[in-house]
RNA sequence: GGGCGGAUAGCUCAGCUGGUCAGAGCGCCUGGUUUACACCCAGGAGGUCGCGGGUUCGAUCCCUGCUCCGCCCACCA
């Protein structure tokens, strides 16, 4: 199934070896390696591939300008396709963009607006055409970014919110849901943006906190007995109250209801009523309710069948002829609650006010507050579609990761409301809903004309006559769709949807979605909705939720505190591998992460780090005979290095298959260079020295290449570029790692692993290390070496007494063992059941008994600690009995210590 | 108002199902012209694991309260 190095004969792999630069520069090859990629096809993705598939829907990023950190996060996506094409799938990455109505048409405006004009001075045409500019020059710019970071999505098959295919797929849901009876139109109260002219659903209302003041205001009964004082911070909205609420179970309100009261300044009667969802214990107990303009008071006043009245209009002014005095008109609302206040205070009704500290929303795009207000919109009906939503995710035919987040999921889909999916833009996708005027000619403004139309209709095709009457004065309806409704079909309508298209067969549904936790409700969840309803299916098994990058101290990125950082400055500076392998580390399944170069810089260096072991490997590989999957041999470090090697293969697919990238990269990074750079490759030097032609020469060199092979493909959806180009370098490797293939490039699983080797091993490192600090305290020259002799003194590992560890003390201390000191005795180490006595150095400094001093009393405090835990009969009684052995052996093993340290002072003395 | 996550070395973070788990990288200090790499090698210093309780023979790890930070949801005007 998988694939190894072929046996081979190395020939010319020094001499390629001599050609590598000594530093991996990733600038430098990075750009030039993607082409070549790319060109050979390697991202193509085949549906009449009969391998497995794997896909995965790309989050289109908003085309409004420039990358961000979390798409760097999107390699997450680039790991698991390239691991899956590894191990044997055909696997798609569709990458796309979004057209993003209300952010592009933003960020347009302003541009207009610098310009000195504006969209209406412009016209609809040349606005379309200007979007159309834009969306040429940075849908273009957005691909290159993504190519730079290596992604090895399908480009062949980008698409685009607007493109006219997705358009049409996107008026067939619409269409669908509409001729089910999904898809309404209605007054309700909605979020409106006075800036964009258009309403905004619940979720795209961005909360912040606000210093207001909180006015008190009596209300006088309209029959002259008593007063009603309530509580407001928008005083303004007064004008358009139609009725007063408390709460039928205050006590001291309880007489009032039914009753009717005189709204202040204008004189209108306004009904008492009771309704529970007053709290008693804000302000007065007392509310004024204002259903134009406030969402809860809409739903008290409908509860109650109050009238709706509107004082400020869809440009956030308060000009409304009918409910405003003409002394308090103005075209703004903010002026407009001065002058009412002033008024109130002037003919005392104002009783009081406070300091008030509360949340006001504000449009997410724009930053303009948010004027609630009863608008005719078209809505779409959740019920329906959130119940099998709700299901799948309760069923873990969905399942989010890290898995908190589907309760969060969840609990948001269980209280859903009806979506606003109406949008008063010029950019966007127009709604596929068309009146018939039967003999009339269509209105010029239809906005406010729909109601005159004979039928209403919503159809796919662009209609030529009315379907009813064939009637040929239609006209379109002028509001555009969230942009959320043209993603929300995102999985399958890229691929081809609804045509029953080969992609959609062979690629739907996709397996994974990487996505950010802010958009789960806005975007994961419509999509989960729109998918069971349209093809019966779930559009994606696993959702991956990233981790948020935060600034460094915290903070979140945002253009408008500037401190963002953009990924490709990094690639600059770092190279795109880099800056993947940081990406996988921090992405998951951390959720919120400060941003910190360091770790970029990290992977850089282990980028070359990875490189130079290649270089030290391949300069010793002429003439050597490679075997597929060198058998462990008799030398200790071969064997070890070939089972940490196996384990790591297991561990890192593990981590892969279950989602902890982070893990995976980690032990690629540790094995690398802890274990086979600085000690297993440091420990086969001298074989690599031997002669070319002598067995443990091969062996040695077989074994390097074979844990170079390994560790690059395992790195390779890591860090594609260096693993690469090292690939291509090694005997019986070159070809791209990701391409289709007969097998598969990714290692497959070893040999158990050898823990007591491993144990021993560890033991050994631990002594070198030992001795390499007694050395230094003798004050032994770098190079120079040092006898020692080498005792049992408790149980030692019989490993440390062979000759193959006194081979490595020779070569990684610098210290040989013999049987007798040349001279005077140096410095003792006493260490897991050794005894070893170093030759004092000849114009060194002699022991220091005050070293093993020191060593004894902590060695003492270490068994009197051992001694007082086995001492507690609870303790020998109740801890796991395998807990207790464990800590007799230490507490025997430092009593060795202890009596070596005492043997050995004593002869110091 | 409800919910979630975090608080471990100067900095950024690992620490799985409680008992060698107190770790890594960077920074700092010492020493290094080794068949790769100074983007390197060998070492060192540095932490009451946020605070208070509790469970347990034993808690960084479990429970609880508190403080601080971040985030999500919410129609208390």
């Amino acid at each position: 199934m998988a694939a190894d190095i072929p046996e081979s004969s190395i020939s010319g792999a020094p001499a390629r070896a001599a050609e590598m630069p000594k530093t991996w520069r990733p600038q430098e090859v990075e750009e030039g390696m993607y082409q070549e990629w790319e060109a050979a096809g390697l991202f193509h993705a085949d549906p009449t591939d009969p391998r497995p598939h794997f896909s995965v829907a790309m989050p289109p990023p908003n085309v409004t300008g420039e990358l961000h950190l979390g798409h760097a996060e999107y390699t997450l996506q680039d790991l698991y396709v390239r691991y899956k094409r590894m191990t044997g799938h055909e696997a798609l990455w569709l990458p796309g963009t979004d057209h993003a109505a209300i952010a592009t048409q933003n960020v347009i405006e302003k541009q207009l607006a610098s310009e000195g004009t504006s969209k209406e001075e412009l016209g609809r045409a040349a606005f379309d055409q200007r979007v159309a500019r834009w969306y040429e020059e940075y849908g273009g710019y957005i691909v290159r970014q993504l190519k730079r970071l290596g992604f090895s999505a399908d480009w062949s098959r980008l698409r685009f919110t607007m493109d006219e295919p997705y358009v049409r797929a996107v008026r067939e849901a619409f269409v669908r849901l509409y001729n089910d009876g999904l898809i309404y139109r209605g007054p309700r109260i909605v979020n409106w943006c006075p800036r964009d002219r258009s309403s905004i659903s619940d979720l795209e209302v961005d909360w912040q906190e606000h210093e207001d003041t909180l006015y008190y205001i009596r209300y006088d009964m309209a029959d002259g007995e008593g007063a009603l004082v309530i509580a407001t911070v928008r005083p303004e909205t007064m004008l358009a109250d139609t009725g007063v609420a408390v709460n039928p179970n205050d006590p001291r309100y309880r007489e009032f209801i039914g009753r009717t009261a005189r709204l202040p300044l204008v004189g209108r009667t306004l009904p008492v009523v009771g309704d529970e969802s007053v709290t008693m214990d804000f302000g007065t107990g007392a509310l004024k309710v204002t259903p134009g303009h406030d969402p809860m008071d809409y739903e008290i006043g409908q509860r109650h069948s109050l009238e709706v009245l509107s004082a400020i209009d869809k440009d956030g002014n308060m000009v409304n002829e009918e409910w405003v005095p003409d002394e308090l008109r103005t075209r703004d609302a903010l002026t407009a609650r001065d002058r009412v206040v002033e008024m109130l205070r002037d003919r005392e009704h104002l009783v009081r006010t406070e300091a008030y500290v509360h949340e006001v929303g504000h449009c997410d795009r724009c930053g303009e507050i948010i004027q609630p207000l009863v608008d005719d919109q078209w809505w779409c009906a959740m019920s329906d579609l959130a119940r099998p939503a709700i299901e799948v995710v309760e069923r873990g035919e969905v399942t989010f990761i890290p898995d908190k987040w589907n309760r969060t999921y969840l609990d948001w889909m269980r209280g859903l409301r009806d979506w606003n999916v109406s949008r008063q833009l010029w950019l966007g996708h127009r709604l596929p809903i068309y009146y018939c005027f039967a003999d009339q000619p269509a209105p010029h403004d239809l906005a406010s004309a729909r109601e005159a139309a004979t039928h209403v209709f919503a159809s796919v095709e662009e209609p030529s006559a009315c379907p009813e009457c064939a009637g040929r004065n239609i006209a379109q309806d002028p509001d555009v769709l969230d942009t959320w409704f043209s993603s929300g079909i995102w999985p399958f309508a890229t691929l081809g949807w609804p045509d029953q298209t080969a992609e959609l067969d062979a690629f739907y549904p996709t397996d994974v979605l990487d996505t950010a936790r802010e958009i789960i409700n806005l975007w994961v969840a419509r999509m989960i909705m729109t998918s069971l309803r349209f093809t019966g299916k779930v559009p994606f098994h696993h959702v991956l939720i990233h981790a948020v990058i935060q600034d460094p101290q915290g903070q979140r990125m945002s253009k408008s505190k500037g401190n963002g950082v953009d990924p490709l400055q990094m690639v600059e500076r770092y190279g795109a591998d880099a800056v993947r392998a940081w990406a996988c580390d921090v992405g998951l399944p951390r959720q919120d992460v400060r941003f910190d170069e360091r770790l970029i810089e990290e992977y850089s260096k282990f980028a070359n780090k990875l490189w130079n072991v290649a270089r030290l490997v391949l300069m010793n590989a002429d003439g050597v005979d490679v075997q597929a999957h060198p058998a462990r041999g008799s030398d200790p470090f071969d064997q070890w290095i070939l089972s940490r090697l196996d384990g790591l293969v297991a561990g890192v697919t593990a981590a892969i298959d279950g989602y902890r990238p982070s893990e995976a990269v980690r032990a690629i990074y540790e094995f690398t260079w802890k274990e086979l750079a600085d000690w297993y490759l440091e420990a086969a030097k001298p074989r690599f020295r031997l002669d070319a032609a002598d067995p443990a020469r091969q062996q040695a060199v077989s074994v390097a290449l074979h844990c170079v092979s390994v560790v690059v493909r395992l790195l390779h959806p890591f860090m594609p570029f260096v693993t690469q180009a090292i690939w291509d370098l090694l005997p019986g490797g070159g070809g791209a790692l990701i391409a289709r293939s007969t097998t598969a490039s990714w290692p497959p699983p070893g040999e158990p692993t050898d823990p007591p080797l491993e144990t021993s091993m560890a033991a050994l490192f631990e002594l070198v290390r030992r001795l390499r600090d007694a050395r230094k305290e003798l004050g032994v020259g770098e190079r120079e070496h040092v006898p020692a002799t080498l005792r049992q003194a408790g149980t030692a590992d019989p490993f440390l007494l062979s000759v193959h560890a006194a081979e490595a003390l020779a070569l990684l201390a610098r210290v040989d063992i013999v049987e007798e000191l040349p001279g005077e005795p140096g410095r003792v180490v006493v260490t897991d059941g050794l005894e070893v006595v170093m030759g004092a150095p000849a114009a060194g400094r002699s022991s220091d008994p005050g070293v093993l001093a020191t060593e004894m009393a902590a060695v003492k405090a270490n068994i009197e600690r051992l001694e007082q835990r086995l001492g507690n009969a609870d303790f020998v009684s109740k801890a796991n009995p395998e807990v207790v052995r464990r800590t007799r052996d230490q507490l025997d093993a430092a009593q060795e210590k202890r009596a070596a340290l005492e043997e050995a002072i004593s002869r110091a003395e």
